[in-house]
Order: structure tokens, then sequence, then C-alpha cells
DNA sequence: TAGTTTTCTGAAAGTCATTTTCAATATTTA
DNA sequence: TAAATATTGAAAATGACTTTCAGAAAACTA
């Protein structure tokens, strides 16, 4: 089931309705980069829409991470981000403080020592936040200022 | 060289100067379980000194991170916690959903993997969060609500 | 399909943690 | 000790997010 169908079928199940405005949205979210802010997404669609505000895009944000189909992150820079859920593997991010571009990487192995860490403190988890923050090669590249 | 004189030798090297309430602050910061917020210290200093003012307590923790004798952390509460930085090896957190209580974990078979990752994508990590959220033992044991 | 019910929307106001401002105060330097 | 400079606390400002509310839109019902 495509992260469309995802939604609609939430949207019906808990009696919401279905509007032009989360259509509009969620066509624009699964379209975009991922990390988009919500401040980001909502100034890309204006563009689209320039009646849309800001609180419907943020609604309707938080009801994407609400039905699954979209995740939501917070890189510290107190924004909070979502990112389309794919059906790849599980990746988390790698940070870059200087131009804040953000790598996914996956590593199967660091989530199994995750799930050993659980096991040890009798801990169910049920999420987790690994983010690696730090200067990516183009900066490195870059002169020193 | 401990934290109050690490504390000290930053507050010199960049001509800051050394206050009754830094003291103060450092000295209860030190003293105090970790993870504390800065409303949370702000109210436990109020009782020593009830006319310390909060953006001074904001404004000393941000200075303790600065100088790398505290570190701050963000667990998705809409709150910065800081908790002092010890000698001891490095360590992440669990944290329960439930009751907001934080379990320390130490996994260096999980660092020497993000070293890894790291250098696949020629990035140089400065730092980290990793954070496990889900419910602790003693939560899974009581009644679910 | 028209009427009814219910949810949505957008603008504006409110919230909350954090950050800044500024005049008074304290520390450090000369 | 005076002069220079940094710090303090209260209050105001900021900024991201959240709520309110009246009008608009969607879904249900007869």
């Amino acid at each position: 089931m495509d992260r469309v169908a995802v939604f609609n079928e939430y949207v019906r199940q808990k009696g919401l309705k279905n509007t032009s405005q989360r259509m509009t949205i969620l066509e624009t979210f699964l379209n975009s980069k991922s990390h988009y802010s919500t401040e980001e997404l909502y100034l890309k669609l204006r563009k689209k829409n320039p009646k849309i505000g800001y609180a419907t895009v943020h609604r309707t944000l938080k009801l994407f991470a609400e039905c699954g189909i979209a995740t939501e992150l917070n890189f510290g820079d107190g924004q909070a981000r979502f990112e389309p859920v794919h059906d790849e593997q599980h990746h988390d991010h790698l940070v870059c403080t200087r131009c804040g571009s953000i790598i996914e990487f996956e590593e199967p192995r660091i989530e199994v020592l995750q799930d050993e860490v659980g096991r040890k403190y009798d801990f169910k988890i049920e999420s987790h936040r690994h983010e690696l923050y730090g200067v990516c090669a183009e900066c490195s590249a870059k002169k020193q200022n």
C-alpha cells in the first residue's frame, strides 16, 4: 500500500475529511527532498497556493507522522523536520554543522547492538534517535574560515 | 584537572569574571543528579538564593557546555537538559516515554561502528546523539492504563 | 440533491522555552 | 581607589509551535 493510500485509509478510519489542502501538502511532501522543516515546506507550498496557512501545514505534517507515513526529526536547531517514510531499510543521519547538509546512513550492526542494550536493561525500545554531527567531506575540503 | 578548575581556567582565558552566582550554580550543578533542565536547576537554586535569575542560570549552563564541563541534552520534551561531563567512559541514554526516567548506557561497540560510518562518508564526527525511547522495566511491570 | 452535521481552514492570538535588552551592580585591572 | 569591563536580574522580545474561532468545505442523511 503506497503512502497516499495509507493516508487515505487513516483519514477514513478516523472519520476525518479529505481536503484539497491535505492532498496538495501530501503530494508536495512526498515529492520533496527529505528533511523539510514545517517552515520550508510552508514556503514551498505557498508558491502553489498562496492562501494555504502555516497552521494547516503544521497540522497536516503531524497527521502524516501520526499515520506513519512521515517521521519527525529534530537536529537540535530548534525546528522540527519531517521526512517521508520509505520502504527501504531504516536509516539514521549525519548532520553537517557547517553547511547543514544531511546524509543518511544505514548500519544494521548498530541496530542489533541497540536491541541488545534494550534487553540488557529490560527496556522496551519503541523508537530511537541517532545522529552524528560534524563536518562533511565538502566542508572539510573548503578553506577553513 | 577537575571541572571547577576547568571552568576557572576557561573564565580566566576568556577574560570573563568569576562571580558568586556562577560558583553557586557550578556547585549545585555538579552535585545534582544528571539531566536537570534549566527550569529544574533554577528552582533548586532559588532555594539557596531567591534572588538568582533564570537568565543567569541559563547563561551559566550554556557557559558550562561551552567550556566542556557540561553536555547539553535534548530528549524531545521541548526542554534542554544538562549533565555534568564525567571522566568515565562516554555514555548515551535510554528515555522512558511513560515516566520520563533516564538510564545511561555504554556500548563501545556502537562507538566503533559510528566511527566507521564517519570514515565511510569522509565525515569528521565531532559529536553525536543516540537515544533509545521506550518503556522502562518499572513501567512495563505496572498495570497498563 | 438539499439540508444537516461535522470537520477543516486560515488568521490571529496564545503558549512556552529561550534569548536579548538595559540599567544597576560586581569584578578585575591599572 | 578609580576606571574599565563584564555580569546580573527583571522585563521584554523572539521564535517555533499550538490553539481559538468563525466561515468554508466535506461527508452524511433523508
